[in-house]
DNA sequence: AAGACAGCCAACCGCACGAGC
DNA sequence: TGCTCGTGCGGTTGGCTGTCT
């Protein structure tokens, strides 16, 4: 687990690549591969570490790599795609050939965020925001000042206040989803625990009286095992195959298939995970299967039922919860 | 014309993980 | 089983460039 040594190496030149490093480290790895970066800046009579090597040349000098601005079929994939996998740069460049990971995440902190900003989207949750959205119109509303559109600001504040209450709502809603989709060991601790609860979630919701997995019913579990979200994976199969699934979902997606009109004209892929950890399990669940619902819906999909097989009372509980 | 500021992006840093011993 | 090594990844930084005042 320890870290690799060779940047700590003194005498390691840092800062910029000169053109003559370039096509030094282009001339070798043309003619004998990478190999072994560590090794690579000896062979190749490069002052350089081996980490520095590898990033100039997948970000930079790689043969294949795509230059010029992002066309709008690339920034909405990205922003698709990132509303799936959360911030896995390297999963999301995958699925635009010529583009690494580097430029992607640039793309997406210095354009695609301000934009989704603008737009009073969350562009982490990819959710609407009426505040974002509010703070994005403040200049039209301080242009006027009569006593109408002072009305109407009041009633935009007591909307803001209707919308921002239904979004907690939805951030319990998700951070439910993201422990039933979790492996086993969140799901079933957090449940198991007489004073767990999830986070932020509500104590006067008792959960307590559910266990793992007997009561969670087929549509859910099927649902989850579908996109390799087994109770007995371990963490990394899971999301190593969560996130395979999401890919080759997403694949689906880009070449045309009819959800992803859908997808498109709906900009805010529901119930998103809001920790990037979470995100690919969580969203391999959501998106394909609550995609079109509304959360009352989506509560009635997950139809989870107590150990009686009576429902319980989730959209009380979260009604009334707070 | 020049200094301040903001935006952009290449490169670096440090952590996590798998493989091999 | 635990350690080291090599690599991949995401977050952050620093310097260059363009725009504003």
């Amino acid at each position: 687990m320890g870290r690799s040594p060779c940047c700590d190496e003194a005498g390691v030149k840092k800062g910029p690549w000169t053109t003559e490093e370039d096509e030094k480290l282009v001339e070798y790895i043309q003619k004998h591969g990478h190999g072994s970066w560590r090794l690579l800046p000896m062979k190749a009579g490069l002052n350089r570490c081996g980490k520095s090597c590898r990033l100039r040349w997948t970000n930079y000098l790689r043969p294949d790599i795509k230059r010029g601005k992002f066309d709008d079929h690339e920034e909405q994939l990205i922003i698709h795609l990132h509303s799936i996998l959360g911030n896995k740069w390297s999963s999301i460049a995958t699925q635009l050939p010529g583009r690494t990971d580097n430029e992607i995440k640039n793309y997406w902190n210095t354009h695609l965020k301000k934009k989704l900003m603008r737009m009073g989207i969350d562009p982490i949750t990819h959710r609407r925001r009426p505040d974002l959205e509010l703070i994005a119109s403040l200049p039209n509303h301080l242009g006027s000042t009569n006593s109408s559109n002072l009305a109407s600001s009041w009633d935009q504040a007591l909307q803001l206040q209707t919308d921002v209450a239904q979004f907690a709502r939805m951030q319990i809603l998700q951070v439910l989803l993201q422990v039933l989709t979790s492996p086993s060991s969140s799901f079933c601790s957090i449940l198991g625990s007489p004073f767990a609860s999830p986070p932020n979630f509500p104590a006067s919701a008792n959960l307590i009286q559910l266990e793992c997995p007997a009561r969670v019913s087929p549509p859910l579990s099927s649902a989850t095992s579908a996109f390799g979200i087994l109770p007995t994976d371990n963490n990394h199969r899971v999301r190593k195959e969560s996130i395979e699934a999401m890919e080759n979902f997403s694949r689906v997606l880009s070449s045309g298939d009819s959800r992803n009109g859908e997808a498109d004209n709906c900009s805010t892929p529901p119930l998103v995970s809001s920790s990037p950890e979470h995100a690919s399990a969580n969203a391999s669940f959501a998106d394909n299967c609550l995609s079109s619902m509304n959360p009352s819906d989506a509560w009635d999909a997950m139809h989870l039922v107590d150990e009686d097989g009576t429902d319980l009372c989730w959209k009380d509980i979260l009604e009334c919860g707070f």
